[in-house]
DNA sequence: TCTATCATGTAAAGGGTTACATGATTCT
DNA sequence: AGAATCATGTAACCCTTTACATGATAGA
């Protein structure tokens, strides 16, 4: 019972909550949109969707439109959704940050529409608050190794740094766009009232 | 004989050519430095290292310093600096940017030291005109689902952007660091002779 | 009829993660 | 004596990659 969920599997469960679909819709989602990068081989998501349909976490029902071969539709079951939430919802680590930032911007890509702005406002706040740790550290490490470093790894590293403090830039002013966007919806309510 | 290097191989091979050293130097290195994210699991670097052996690109002799325990240190072999050579050489393609830039940047870290700023000075210009065409994708992209796309989602997107933008700017910037360097060189060649 | 697209799968191989295991030395 | 650090490894499991395979329908 304690069967975990890979990355992709995450990623699926998130795509199928936004909206049902077979593998083969799931495949062009990866091919064609820019919301990670997964691969889009059968090889990968067919045996995942599988793992996930013995897991209970999602089902698949068979749907031949218009004489098609067999095409399977799938959806989260309760306990999927379950266990998306608990993904999403999960306190953000520094680890998580120091180990590349996919997975959180995964989480947060699908935080709004399965659970709601208020969680993704925790995790951008969580965010800033691990990125404002941890970004001090990696300054530190260039002012104590700079002169000893060869020019291409200091280059490396302050393209690492600024990537950083990029998104710390990022997730002030994402944080604004939700604060705008509760505004506007506060205004519709007492328009609409 | 025409077995693969994994990742975390060329990485083994990057910093044994900048020192050689035994499997625990390196999960240090990775443990300790903000160099890439790599696991400094034994469980992943000594079969690494085994295959590398296997594969001839590195050499390890027993060095039992001041009667510790057995000691490997690893170096590259002539054919371990051929491989290394061949992966920092390697055009850079549109997949590779697309992919993510760890890899991108993990080769750029070890080029200078390892064939020479000629061969940085190309990365950096690969890079930059990849970019060039690989963004305007995205905005493309953007601009054309934004009203469909969730808030979450769309800020999600807008972070990707950001980041591949101030990469662009950050490889400019690295060419003139880069021609910087080249001239101070040069000054200092003219007023030693 | 042939090609592209829709649609789903399997098999083998390689490699990373996790957990476990061992043993020596140095410092407290 | 015990803890921390140096130092190397193994085994099971899982997942991904790659390559191969099949079959139907729609349009050129």
């Amino acid at each position: 019972m304690k069967e975990r969920v890979s990355l992709l599997g995450y990623a699926l469960l998130g795509l199928l909550n936004q909206r049902p679909g077979s593998g083969y819709a799931l495949r062009k989602m990866f091919a064609s949109t820019p919301i990670g990068t997964f691969s889009d081989s059968p090889g990968a998501i067919y045996p995942a969707l599988r793992r996930l349909e013995r897991q209970g976490h999602i089902r698949g029902r068979v749907a031949q439109s218009a004489g098609l071969r067999r095409k399977q539709v799938f959806q989260l079951t309760p306990r999927g959704k379950a266990t998306l939430r608990e993904w999403l919802e999960r306190p953000l680590k520094r680890e998580d940050v120091v180990a590349g930032l996919k997975e959180v911007m995964l989480r947060f890509a699908f935080t709004d529409e399965a659970i709601g702005p208020a969680a993704s406002v925790r995790l951008l706040r969580d965010l800033a608050r691990e990125l404002e740790a941890y970004v001090p550290t990696l300054h530190t490490y260039l002012r104590e190794h700079r002169a000893a470093m060869p020019l291409s790894g200091r280059l490396a590293l302050e393209s690492g740094i600024r990537s950083y403090d990029d998104l710390s830039r990022w997730a002030a002013d994402a944080l604004v766009a939700y604060h705008a966007s509760a505004r506007k919806k506060g205004r519709e309510r007492r328009v609409r009232s």
